[in-house]
DNA sequence: ATAAGTTTAAAACAATTGTTTGAATTTTTC
DNA sequence: GAAAAATTCAAACAATTGTTTTAAACTTAT
């Protein structure tokens, strides 16, 4: 019979294939991901897929499950910033976290990795990973742009505004192959990410303050 | 024999074909637009792609000159923008070009979704559309950022805030699934595209009057 | 050690998709 | 109007890919 699944299964093959499929889905993205690649990198059949985990599909839940357990507990959570400083500062380390987690490629974080895929190539279980990954983050943004933006900036505000931010971080991963031909010299070593992130957040904050005024106004 | 193509070539199937591929390859890009999606939609044979243009990839490059031949000339240009306003203004109507280009669903700006997939998506033709359609563009909005940062500004500065700024746009296409998750009541309508553009518009502009003034200092 | 189970592996399957074939049909040319 | 060329179409091909099958190899329990 099949169906086991205790504690003490043999985890050799299974392992390897989660690590494998994290690489390579994190690499490629879904669609763009074969098992018959995810199995050689991992040294296995490619019957192993359905055997431990019943099919792509699930392989990729099971790749973000583990990605997201990985990074501490599965409760939702945002970067790990700290609360008590200036709202300047916390935009500053947000967009720092989010451009680490999408571009490095030493550290690589994996969930970042994967909520930037999901962003722009939602799977089945797109539900799942906006609630787990990506409106965690999106939530703790809003917090600090409401915070810089003040008591008289309304939510649609608050949202355009993130989305502005966000979407500035995200092109450097998805629009990279037009963003090398257009700036060849740009960089994505960690030196680079970090002048990256403050430009970034240099360039929100003015975009903030304007705002800003224009509500006192 | 086969190859003909002069003026007096049969246009009929060829620019059904021609036209519904513009529609498909523009909804879903090139990797996930079947040729039988296109033929079914143009209602011909699927044979006909391959006789008419030799295959996908050309098809997909005859619909990127096509869409290019539409909207003027071949020859490298930017959007249509008055060259004697202000730079604030000219910033305001580039956003506002882009944003429609790759919005609007009313009147199609095709250009503007290629090019959007494009970025996201590159095909072998890059090269070719990065030429033509992108990076004069990407001229065009670095002489207005140019312009805008003041004579103190150098060349990386200046195309790391056209990234910034593109990106902003970029990302209200690509991440539109997700966008729609967490802010459901944003809306796609003329009306709509237009507050989306003042709202990226005096981002940016403050944005990029903080970071001419830390030049100047 | 043997029997029952679990896991692995090669091959086959089935579905999708870009492409080609070859005959039938239409259009053009003389 | 007939021959020639061009076009259309159904079918088949070939490659890719997710999945299943079936038997062999291995592990575990008695």
């Amino acid at each position: 019979m099949k169906m086991k699944n205790t504690a003490s299964d043999n985890l050799k093959t299974r392992e390897k294939i989660l690590s494998a499929a994290v690489d390579v889905f994190v690499k490629h993205g879904f669609n763009n991901t074969t098992i018959r690649e995810i199995c050689q990198e991992a040294g296995v059949n490619v019957a192993a897929v359905n055997y431990h985990f019943g099919g792509k599909d699930n392989l990729y839940v099971a790749v973000c499950k583990h990605v997201l357990g990985l990074s501490g507990n599965v409760e939702l959570r945002g970067f790990d910033i700290d609360q008590t400083a200036p709202p300047e500062e916390q935009l500053r380390l947000f967009i720092r976290s989010l451009l680490f987690a999408i571009l490095d490629h030493k550290k690589p974080s994996h969930e970042g990795r994967i909520m930037a895929w999901e962003m722009v190539h939602p799977t089945g279980s797109l539900d799942t990973i906006i609630k787990d990954m990506i409106r965690p983050r999106h939530e703790q943004l809003c917090a600090i742009v409401g915070a810089l933006l003040g008591p008289g900036a309304d939510v649609p505000l608050i949202k355009s505004t993130v989305f502005s931010i966000v979407g500035q971080c995200i092109h450097y991963r998805h629009g990279r192959p037009v963003i090398t031909q257009l700036h060849p010299k740009q960089k994505y070593d960690p030196d680079a990410i970090e002048k990256l992130a403050e430009h970034i957040t240099r360039f929100s904050l003015g975009g903030i303050k304007a705002l800003a005024r224009e509500i006192e106004e």
